[in-house]
DNA sequence: GGCTCTTGATAAGTATTGCTTATCAGGAAA
DNA sequence: TTTCCTGATAAGCAATACTTATCAAGAGCC
């Protein structure tokens, strides 16, 4: 019923109106006179009514009817409404423009990410990023309902988690934190059983020990502490000891020691956790690839 | 550089978005499936990025990926624009709508005028119109400075509009016009050295009779008239007798009567004036077929 | 006037694109 | 398993877009 306007052609309409001319348009688009004069035609004939005046009568300079007078800025804005369209979506395409959400671990986001994510900015200016970061259950939860794109965490239980797509990429060591002045302190390498003799504080990150040898460990803790901040400050005050992956291990602190944990040795596997059977926004699919090149030489 | 989306490209995908299924889409377009499933890959190629998910893995409806969410309504939104284009061209080029200006001698805008044009507006409810009246140098003035689409006139100095086209559309005879009671009054017709027996008043048509074998009663004139009110005003008071072209008598007058000028018989040819070199606008061109063919048959 | 340069239109052939039919692969439901 | 969906793929055909070559007609020039 309506007739079909391709873009091309009102370019090329567009064109020959302003260029005052046939052969000019045609040099614009990089095509010869014949291939506008046939594309201008077939407007017309679409449209039902021709657009420049009787040409083969005078050779003045390419003319519009009133007709065409009215149909000119009515092209110019469709074909700047596609344009503005087509760029949008290349530049999201290309990850350049668009919102990501992303959520990881503490340790991970405040360890890493910082450095990645001001470095993969840096070539998309107009992209929007938000992240969340929570423990890993809560990641994986959000990853589950869609309220990331993707997340960082390590996979619990891996049986439940058969919908989504696992990529390693860092192995996080877990160790012994103490004070400098602590017995331990001095070690290079600890077995569980050294740490029975000693007062330990379990934390959020002692599940890990579960299913290990050194799971009695976690019975025999008399403490629970669940923030990072707290368990600081009680390990500097001397209360204790506790058990962190090396990357949750605040490293500004002065006063603490990472004892690496070589019976058993736990490690922690924490990568990006996504849906496998939904695609990833142009955007997270391009920082996925950039964490992964980032990890890939080192 | 950009991509060019095409129009019947992008209604494919949108169908198939909103319909969750290439078949039925397809079935909407008018097309079959692999018709769509390669206009919607190419669409893809385009942009660099898939808009639904991958397809071979399941057989459940069709699904946008995140890219594509985004697309959907950017490209109903250009759909939609290009659809009322489209529409509102076509509309135009059947003169449904538009603006459409003509001018015209007093003579016909009230006498012919309200009559056709009532009856063109009716099936052409959006087209506004607008009509001035003025005398026959101001209408092909207006014509010529292209103030108007076409005028409605009579040809003066033919020699002076060789850039103009006429179309003859009515028979003028011009006549003298006196009071109910005047001597003349009962005449069938009239010589115009009859004329020089009484007193004269000329007007605005009086030019006319120049270059006929009655000019001389120009210069016998003693009163110029341009007002029609005050012309018939005039009449009606029996200062004198005019001359008049049949339509510009005032019918509606009871106490004045129209007597034929048989020697000389002066006609003034009125007709469709408007410029050759430009086209006219669809509604100007579809008035102009319209007038034309309610002269044809009377 | 005739010559040349411009304008855009036109014809015929080719290349590209879009569509078709026929067929295939994979998952879901029987 | 078999069947019935889904959409992808291959090969061939048809419509379209573009090419080169040529033409007609007005303007500027001598």
């Amino acid at each position: 019923m309506l007739p079909e306007l391709k873009i091309a052609q009102l370019r090329h309409f567009v064109w020959v109106a302003e260029l005052k001319g046939f052969h000019a348009a045609a040099e614009k688009a990089h095509r010869t006179q014949p291939a506008i004069s046939l594309s201008i035609k077939d407007l017309e004939n679409k449209l039902g009514e021709s657009l420049f005046e009787k040409r083969n009568a005078k050779s003045a300079n390419a003319e519009l009817t009133p007709f065409g007078q009215h149909f000119l800025p009515q092209a110019k804005e469709l074909i700047a409404h596609h344009d503005r369209i087509a760029q949008d979506m290349t530049l999201m395409a290309e990850h350049k423009t668009g919102h990501l959400r992303l959520a990881s671990v503490p340790s991970i986001a405040s360890r890493m990410l910082p450095d990645i994510l001001s470095r993969f900015v840096a070539h998309a200016p107009d992209l929007h990023i938000s992240c969340f970061d929570d423990n890993a259950a809560a990641v994986l939860d959000m990853v589950e309902h869609q309220q990331v794109d993707f997340g960082i965490a390590s996979l619990l239980q891996t049986d439940e988690h058969a919908n989504k797509t696992f990529i390693p990429l860092w192995h996080d060591h877990v160790g012994v934190v103490c004070r400098n002045d602590h017995p331990l302190a001095n070690s290079d390498s600890l077995h569980w059983a050294t740490l029975r003799e000693h007062r330990l504080i379990s934390n959020g990150t002692s599940r890990l020990l579960e299913g290990t040898e050194a799971a009695p460990l976690l019975e025999d803790s008399q403490f629970y502490i669940s923030n990072m901040i707290s368990l600081v400050a009680m390990l500097e005050a001397g209360l204790g000891v506790t058990t962190l992956p090396w990357f949750a291990f605040p490293r500004e602190s002065s006063t603490l020691t990472f004892i690496p944990l070589t019976t058993p040795e736990v490690v922690r596997r924490i990568g990006i956790v996504r849906l496998s059977n939904k695609s990833l926004s142009p955007a997270a699919q391009a920082l996925v690839q950039f964490i992964l090149a980032q990890n890939e030489p080192g």
